[in-house]
DNA sequence: ATGGCGAATGTAAGCGCTTGCAGTACCCTG
DNA sequence: CAGGGTACTGCAAGCGCTTACATTCGCCAT
């Protein structure tokens, strides 16, 4: 391996130059500069990662959390957050948590302060009391996306009012009987996402004067086969009769599209479906959702993070629930035909 | 941040003896070594991973390379590796490659040299000559999933054989009018999947004296709407009259069996349907599928660079293409009704 | 008894950088 | 022309560990 003082001696300058010309810290002549980028290159030289962390205290390096990576909406959050970190010349370290005890403490008392890291971005973790004090005991940038933790800097959609937009939209096209997919209360660990969908869509239809109607509530899991269930449910209990369905997320809404096709229902025509998410899937089944733009959400995280470690505090622990969402109107839903 | 001499002083003994009995390289005393784990456990001291780095050469760190983050194989392959690595104390730094030139060079030439890692793993990479001469040059162990590489040690699964498999099962159920989901030729980077999975295609019909038909070959990009659109095509194509398809991959199998039901065919009595991968989505379609197991190929890489790490060279570079796979019969395949 | 050996521990020399401090040369002001 | 900057460069002290080598000590074989 090429060290910093064959380049140094092959410029003719000392290594503290050579340091500052390739860092781009401190002075340096550009004839100077340039020549040692020369020498640098001629050499094949690039920086030792540890020899530099260690004496400068920056690593160039970001800690990213997940609880999933072979999940959609996580795995493209994170394509979004390595994307932008690469551009800036970051590296990231990744953990999967999983729930095993023993691992998420080894994740928080070891790996994460063993001074490899500059910051962490924790994507969509349920982080435990004692979890969030390992974190902001490291007394480093931490950007949390998802479920507002007053303790740290939170990236959060507003769940409420994305709920509610499905479902208005849903009503300004005269639905009436609208069914809702959410999940069951043991799956609401995760930020108490469904629990702020349901609300959202509860608040709308009251917003609109619609009573709400327990017979078109159905929990499901969060995947299409789940969604496939709790639609088959919906469309066969007696006395239920939706015109048009909300479900808490797109992969529900892509399965409760397929169990009304089984079923014999048209949709749109004779049943209305609408998502949540913005799903890849969603545009091959035309399905109408609310995008939540995960891809988007990662870099921001990425975006933060480095904001933060160029000023730190800049960016004041903050909980504002603001990322953007959007109404995509596709070919799931349809004005209700005047009867 | 606490360090190895506090440690030291707090256990009564040298730096050096710290370092050994926390890493377990030569010989501590029983006692001794108790004393110093109570002394870094109550000071929580956790060593730097840099000044470790810098001064033994082991980062515990192995870098993995990836082309998609947000791709279901992709993301199955590497979150095996990531369980694994975990599991065993490795950290994982991770690099989406794109297919942008200069990001790809940054890549090769800065960051896997930087000494940050120990090992590489390149999941489904193609590699171009340059690449695979860096990697090569990198002195470290590397090892590729997909794509025999002779100048790597690969892991990789017989496409063609698994390609027969799902073939000659349909054969077996008596179809013979069997169509092809399979790539076109420009999709054809990646190792040329798409092509060896149509060669064991037309090997396992000509085994069995099925003449090849071009009218039931049909190109896609193998993504759930490219088979849907495929299948389509197929199906309705004058002359064709498939009984059954094979798809190059479950997406597109999926989207032919939509596609099917959509023109009134049912699966499996009209068309039997089988694809090839074992996607996740596979058993809530019921689709018969040739599974290649993705997390357990992580999960090998992570083994193959570890036992790398451990007796370099014990795994002279190979290139076999070994990885398992598995006809899973599910329901999208059935016997061919005797006319 | 004695030499030899291995286990346990300490000493100290790095590992390859970054950066505070100091020195030099040059330029601008007054 | 002196005084004071400013830009550039070098010197050298670390950064926090690991480990080769040295030292000590108890124990066993001779």
């Amino acid at each position: 391996m090429v060290s910093i003082d064959e380049v140094a001696r092959e410029a003719g300058v000392s290594t503290a130059t050579v340091s500052r010309a390739l860092s781009g810290r401190g002075n340096v002549s550009e004839p100077t500069r340039a020549r040692v980028e020369a020498a640098a290159k001629s050499l094949g030289y690039v920086v030792s990662a540890s020899a530099s962390s260690l004496a400068s205290g920056r690593t160039r390096n970001i800690g990213v959390l997940v609880p999933f990576l072979d999940r959609w909406f996580f795995s493209t959050v994170l394509s979004g957050t390595a994307t932008a970190l690469q551009r800036l010349g970051y590296d990231i370290t990744l953990y999967q948590l999983t729930a095993d005890p023993n691992q998420r403490r080894e994740i928080f008392d070891t790996f994460l302060r063993r001074q490899r890291v500059d910051g962490v971005i924790a994507i969509s973790i349920e982080l435990g009391e004692e979890e969030t004090e390992r974190l902001v005991e490291l007394d480093l940038p931490v950007i949390a996306i998802g479920g507002p933790n007053p303790r740290l800097t939170t990236l959060t959609v507003d769940d409420v009012a994305i709920a509610r937009l499905a479902t208005e939209h849903l009503i300004a096209l005269g639905h009436r009987a609208i069914a809702h997919i959410g999940a069951s209360p043991e799956y609401d660990l995760d930020f108490h996402i469904p629990t702020h969908r349901r609300r959202g869509f509860e608040q709308a239809l009251a917003d609109a004067g619609i009573p709400a109607r327990p017979e078109l509530y159905e929990p499901a899991d969060f995947t299409i086969e789940g969604g496939f269930r709790a639609a088959k449910q919906l469309l066969g209990r007696p006395g239920a009769n939706p015109s048009a369905i909300v479900a808490a997320s797109d992969e529900m809404a892509i399965g409760a599209i397929l169990a009304a096709r089984e079923l014999g229902y048209r949709v749109p025509e004779d049943l209305s479906v609408a998502g949540i998410d913005g799903h890849e899937l969603g545009a091959f089944f035309r399905l109408t959702t609310v995008d939540q733009f995960p891809l988007r959400q990662g870099e921001r995280a990425a975006g933060a993070i480095l904001a933060e470690l160029d000023s730190p505090a800049a960016g004041v622990r903050q909980a504002r629930a603001d990322l953007p969402f959007e109404l995509i109107v596709r070919g799931s839903t349809a004005r209700l035909p005047s009867p």
